[in-house]
Formats: C-alpha cells, sequence, structure tokens
DNA sequence: TCACATTATGACAGGTTGTCACTTGGAGGG
DNA sequence: CCCTCCAAGTGACAACCTGTCATAATGTGA
C-alpha cells in the first residue's frame, strides 16, 4: 500500500500523480506500464514516486483499491432495491455496472478491467475485501429468512456462488459480450444457485 | 503461440528450452521472469529465442496449455468415476489436484499457479480451452438425463457453476488453505448447485 | 554445384527499474 | 535569529532488460 508520505502530500500533487496513473493503466495493461512515463506525467521525479510507492503494482492496486470502494455502494444500492433478496441484487449489481442507463461514471474502471482481464478480477473485488467491515456491513442487510440452512457457514457460501457468478458476468462483458446475452445466463446461474439455497416452500 | 520452426526443433533442444522455461516460471512470478535467464540456462542464443516466441508471455501460456491438457485427462478420470455424474465427478478432479494420494506429478504446475494467483486460473484452464474439442467430447459423456431443463444451454450454465465452483477451490488450496475444509466447502457449494439443477424426485 | 529458403546468431539501441548520496524545507528549542 | 533535527525531495547512475536486424550458417531440391 502506499505510504503515509504519500498521504500527507498537498491534494494537487497527489491528483497529479493518480491522474497520471489511471491514464498509464487505463492506456496499456499492467506488464506494459511504465513507472517512468507515470511520473513524467505527473511532473514528478523518480526518487519522490519511490517515496510513496513501492512499485508499479503497489500504485496499481491503490487504484483498484479505490475503485472496490466504488463498487460496494453501487453493491448496496442493488441490495436496498432489492429489498434484501440476495438473488434479485445480483443482477441488479451487474446492470449498474454495464446497463447503459447507469454506465459512465464507471468508464475509466471498467477500461482498466477489460486491459488487465488476464488479472483476476475476482480476487481483486473479493479477495482483497476479506477484512473489510464495509461487504461485513452489506451483507448483514440481507435477507437470510428462506435460505434451506440458517448456519453462517451455509449463507457464506450462497454468497460466493452469487459472487462468482457476478464476476463470470463481468469478464465476458469486458471481453466484449452482449449485454442483453449476458444478463440473461448470469439469470439463468443466479435461479440455479437460488433454487438450491432456498426452503422448497419459498421457490416461486 | 510457438512458432512452426519451433515444434520442428530437434526435441533435445526444445526440452532444454521448456526446462529452463518451468525452471524459471516456477521460481518468480510472470511478470518478473526474465528471458535473459531462460535462454542462458537452456544455453541458446537470444535471437533464437525470438525465433520461437513473440515473447515471455508466449512461452508461458505454451506451458500452460501442455498443463490444461494433463488436467483434461485428470477430469476425464473423474468423471468416469462418477459414472458420469458432474456433480460427484467435481470434488474428485479436486482429490486428483490436491489430494496426498494423487499429489506430486502436477507439483510442477501448481507452484506455477500459486505464484501467478493474480492470473486467472479460469481463463487459462477454461476460456483458453473454449474451441478445445478434448472438453467437448469430455462433456458429452456427462449424465444430463436427470437435469431440470433438457435444454443445451441450461446444461453449458451448469458446467459454468461447477467450474467457477472447482476454480474457486483451487484457488483457495493454492494460496495456502486446508484441503479437508476447502474439500468440505466445495461439496457444500456444487451440493447448492445439484438441489438447483436436478429435476425434484432426482434429489436425494 | 548452384540457387533458394530456412534457421541461427549476437551485437546493439533504446528502454526500464530501484537506489543512494545529497539537497531542501519546515518546525521547534535555546 | 540561528541552529538542529527530521521528513521529504531529487536526479544521476548502475544494472538490467527486451526486441531487432544484418549477417552467417545450414539444409534442400534441381
Amino acid at each position: 500500500m502506499p505510504t503515509q508520505t504519500f498521504f500527507r502530500l498537498p491534494e494537487e500533487k497527489r491528483e497529479r500523480l493518480t491522474k497520471a496513473a489511471w491514464e498509464e493503466f487505463t492506456r496499456v495493461r499492467l506488464a506494459e506500464a511504465s513507472i517512468n512515463r507515470i511520473i513524467h506525467g505527473a511532473q514528478i521525479p523518480r526518487g519522490s514516486f519511490y517515496q510513496y510507492f513501492e512499485d508499479k503494482e503497489d500504485l496499481f492496486f491503490y487504484l483498484l483499491d479505490t475503485m472496490y470502494e466504488e463498487c460496494l455502494v453501487l453493491a448496496g444500492e442493488a441490495l436496498s432495491e432489492a429489498g434484501g433478496d440476495l438473488f434479485d441484487a445480483t443482477p441488479k449489481v451487474f446492470d449498474r455496472l454495464f446497463d447503459a442507463r447507469f454506465r459512465g461514471e464507471l468508464a475509466r474502471e471498467m477500461t482498466l478491467l477489460r486491459l488487465n482481464d488476464t488479472m483476476d478480477v475476482r480476487q481483486i473485488l473479493v479477495e482483497r475485501a476479506k477484512p473489510g467491515p464495509a461487504l461485513e456491513a452489506l451483507l448483514r442487510r440481507a435477507d437470510v429468512s428462506r435460505l434451506r440452512q440458517t448456519d453462517e457457514a451455509f449463507f457464506r457460501e450462497v454468497v460466493e456462488l452469487l459472487i462468482f457468478n457476478l464476476m463470470y458476468a463481468m469478464r465476458e462483458m469486458l471481453c466484449g459480450g452482449d449485454f442483453a446475452m449476458q444478463r440473461a445466463r448470469l439469470c439463468s446461474r443466479v435461479d440455479i444457485v437460488r433454487r438450491g439455497s432456498l426452503r422448497e416452500e419459498c421457490i416461486v
């Protein structure tokens, strides 16, 4: 993660650096990105960069973390709209990411992901979030009353399944998939998980 | 992919190159791997390397492809052992990858994956396999008679779900997870998918 | 033997990264 | 006002890397 020095930086300078970083990381993928170009773009001397970040990846993951925050907010909205129903919320998150009605604010982030589609998107958005209290808070708002099993472990597996599906649909979209088709496929898979997770009498 | 020239090479030379490549790619991750070290290790001049491969990643994915072949064989065995039942076969593939009784032959491959755990394992093993007739042949041996829906599309989604789960369990193992626990979690998720996929009267 | 295509080779230009010795700046005490 | 101290800034530098290209070697069929 970035050093304390970075966060103590005057905002203008920090902005300049992150702006240049976004430009580079949305232009070429991580392996081809160059610290040289970033510091040149941000007008920051080489030595300073290494005072703020360990290396290229450190900066890259810092950007991803800010992106993760945005996605959590978005997921929270979807869960609210679905009245706490995890199964209904999943496609709604997808909509917020790719539906034309919402798209735009995350364009930069999607470009970064598309360029780095060999990176594990799931890891970025979930694995890194494991110790995150924000995700925990989000999940505590989920309706678990109709689940076939009431234990926490079962609930976690259901969540994992839903997240896999979302991530997979995301990747397909980032690789140029068709929105309507990927959404339909996502719903189809979510329905399988729903049928497998809910008590019989709750399946409509 | 490697050039034709590479495949026309005398076997001894090809072996030397792939051996050195495995050594490098199981020592450090892709981003840190160096063509320089590989060609030095294989005693192959710089110019020659570029006659065989486009770049570092070209060679890396060539190794992954050979690994994919091995995994398909392994999955075939598991499906046979499960009598065509996809849901039973999934944990059996997991066993073949990580159970002490089988482990060893894939140690090299697992090291490579562990080092590159930011790479999308799923993409490597599945995405790249999309045009693969070997996977198609494998899936044609699956028992689809008890599925809730009989259409091909539904079957595909079920397969996707199972593969996600397997990949997720794989990653957890590669990051140091406990075999028994990850296996139990895998089975738990597979059971959800099974319940959601089979006709009511087929769920035991 | 000759012409032609394929393959081999390593020097090289241009780029990259991380470090380190040194400079600057600001805050606080005497 | 000066001095000290510590955090932050700086850019030249060594060490490394990659992809190319002109040239040499090798094989092949007529």
